[in-house]
DNA sequence: GCCGTTTTCGGCCCGACTGTTTTCAGTCG
């Protein structure tokens, strides 16, 4: 196991132990003993590892250095199988209710018995959960929101879970000798933030085989149809996938269709109508003739000459559509009068800003940060870990910034690595609007990025005169996350984002599209207009560890939804006009 | 469970908010 599995291990251990009504020191003991580990380099982990001196480092004791050794060697951990088997199931999932914390919990669980969502629901809508000591209506009645929201939330997952597992899913199919093409389709398709189900259309010469390999894959909890040319699978993630199988030349119509949107279609199918055709999941033919569009595509044989999108969209007169952007928002109009800009893409990104370190709460050190930047091929990566007010992220004291600062100068200076490292900070934005430094200190870095991050429940004209108020601070470079939302899990502060888009443009201070697949934030929905009136948008993947740089791919699909070029986006610009705009 | 120019026990990280209370516990970031 390298580190981060490491930490992720340390740290199951002390919710586990928080559940079980531990010390909570010792439970804190385990969360520090994770923080330390992820301050340490894999490299030097094996050195101290092989050498016996991992208690060396602060914050390890005799019983985490075992811990770690015995995960580092052989990944398990008997501690944590034993541990596991002590604590009901049930219990982890109630931890994901808003407002029930390990104590509420235990609570429950010692009082009333309940150890599953079910019997909590039940336990609520009995009103016994009210009469608890320290419990109430109010607390009651928040319990059961969280819960609904939970089920409702639950149905739909994040493109980038999504994504990860649908992304082999697509190259498996391609390797089968039978299948000669193959897409994933649907909402991941057209990139939005969260996905229901997965699609994946396949041209094949053979059915079985593709249906075999697909229902056997592994994470498959049950297949759930299995039909001549449709197979249905839902995996321990609750995701639920569906293959369907089509001849080739019906492959484009049916890819074409099942990739949406609802709207998108029956625009084109009107548009269809209006030429004389009839558009559908089997073909394009025309409109005339009896029977259904299937039994008339059948005739037909499709309308030869379309088998690739561009082709379908050239037969109705119009540019080929970006899938992004088939969400009835005026690009058929758009495709109409062929003036579609170039989409920017995740090769246009030369490096991006806003990414933690160690030194705040991420999980890897400046150096591994740096070259996994380097490692993509960007040009530069921009720091910045959080300001001293974000106590729970470790937030930099004045000290602590300018130290980095001073480490990101020898780093730049050593030449070890191919990206430059810009010095910045993710500076708090605090409840009056004003920045969690003084001028002196921001002045030092190349550049910053204000978000908010505590007090979130102010009204909607507070919190917009706060954050305009940041906005126009002279030393703010970039405002973050906008909303502060969580997809699926948690709505955003209330703001009036047209006034603050209004106000970044007129101080010339970029908004970030905050690429972490759990924010995408500011929306996609926002940019279009946004960008249009001269906002730019700066694609950060708000990474903390290596392996989170790669959520830009994330946010490229909003910005692509947005209708984004490359000229609209700050971070494709090359090292030399970064270096710029950061001086003038 | 970790740490110690407090050395083997007694401390160990902040601040706002909410809902429960009548002075505070639990949760969250």
């Amino acid at each position: 196991m390298n580190k981060n599995q490491i930490a992720d291990v340390l740290t199951e251990i002390g919710m586990l132990l928080e559940l079980k009504g531990e010390n909570p020191f010792k439970v804190r003991a385990y969360q520090t003993g994770a923080r330390a580990l992820e301050g340490i380099e894999d490299a030097e982990l094996a050195r101290l590892v092989a050498a016996g001196e991992l208690k060396s480092v602060k914050g390890i004791g005799e019983a985490l250095a075992q811990k770690i050794t015995e995960l580092h060697a052989t990944g398990r951990l008997d501690f944590l199988e034993k541990l596991k088997e002590s604590v009901e199931p049930g219990l982890v999932e109630l931890v994901q209710i808003p407002g029930l914390g390990p104590k509420k919990i235990r609570a429950l669980r010692d009082k009333l018995g309940i150890s599953s969502i079910a019997a909590l629901t039940e336990a609520c809508n009995d009103g016994r959960v009210a009469e608890l000591d320290g419990f109430g209506a109010k607390t009651q009645e928040k319990i059961l929101a969280g819960i609904k929201n939970r089920e409702a939330y639950g149905r739909r997952h994040l493109w980038w879970d999504a994504w990860e597992i649908a992304e082999p899913i697509v190259a498996g199919l391609r390797r089968l000798p039978q299948v000669k093409r193959a897409e994933a389709a649907g909402s991941l398709r057209r990139g939005m933030d969260t996905v229901g189900d997965l699609d994946f259309i396949v041209a094949a010469s053979e059915i079985e085989p593709v249906v075999d390999w697909f229902t056997k894959l592994p994470g498959v909890r049950e297949v759930t149809a299995r039909g001549e040319t449709k197979a249905s699978v839902r995996f321990e993630s609750g995701l639920q996938a569906d293959l369907r199988i089509v001849p080739d030349d019906q492959f484009v119509f049916a890819l074409h269709h099942f990739t949406g949107s609802k709207d998108h279609n029956v625009q084109m199918r009107q548009r269809a109508l209006a030429q004389g055709l009839s558009l559908s999941e089997w073909g394009l033919v025309s409109a005339a003739g009896e029977g259904t569009a299937k039994e008339k595509a059948e005739r037909a044989k499709t309308k030869p000459g379309i088998s690739t999108e561009p082709e379908l969209f050239a037969a109705l007169g119009m540019r080929f559509v970006p899938p992004e952007l088939r969400e009835g928002m005026g690009e058929i109009e758009a495709g109409e009068r062929g003036d579609f800009p170039r989409l920017v893409e995740l090769g246009d990104l030369r490096g991006a800003f806003h990414n933690h370190t160690t030194a705040s709460d991420g999980r890897n050190t400046l150096a591994e940060m740096t070259a996994a930047a380097a490692a993509l091929g960007w040009e530069y990566l921009g720091i910045a870990d959080h300001s001293k007010s974000s106590f729970q992220a470790n937030g930099l004291s004045e000290e602590r910034l300018l130290k980095q600062v001073g480490e990101i100068q020898a780093l730049n200076a050593s030449k070890r690595h191919a990206a430059r490292v810009f010095a910045g900070v993710e500076c708090d934005i605090l409840p009056d609007g004003r920045l969690d430094f003084a001028e002196e200190i921001l002045a030092k870095l190349d550049y910053v990025v204000a978000s908010v991050h505590n007090v979130f429940s102010q009204e909607e004209a507070v919190m917009t005169a706060r954050i305009i108020r940041a906005v126009e601070h002279g030393h703010t470079t970039m405002l973050g996350h906008l909303t502060g939302r969580l997809l699926l899990r948690r709505e955003g502060y209330r703001v009036d984002a047209a006034k603050v888009i209004d106000a970044a443009i007129a101080n010339g201070v970029i908004i970030e599209l905050n690429a972490s697949p759990w924010r995408l934030d500011m929306d996609w929905r926002l940019w279009r207009k946004a960008a249009e009136k001269g906002l730019l948008c700066s694609i950060n993947p708000d990474a903390h560890e290596t392996a989170g740089l790669q959520h830009v791919r994330a946010g490229i699909n909003s910005a692509r939804k947005a209708g984004l070029t490359k000229e609209n986006v700050f971070n494709t610009r090359p090292l030399a006009a970064v270096e710029n705009y950061f001086a003038s």
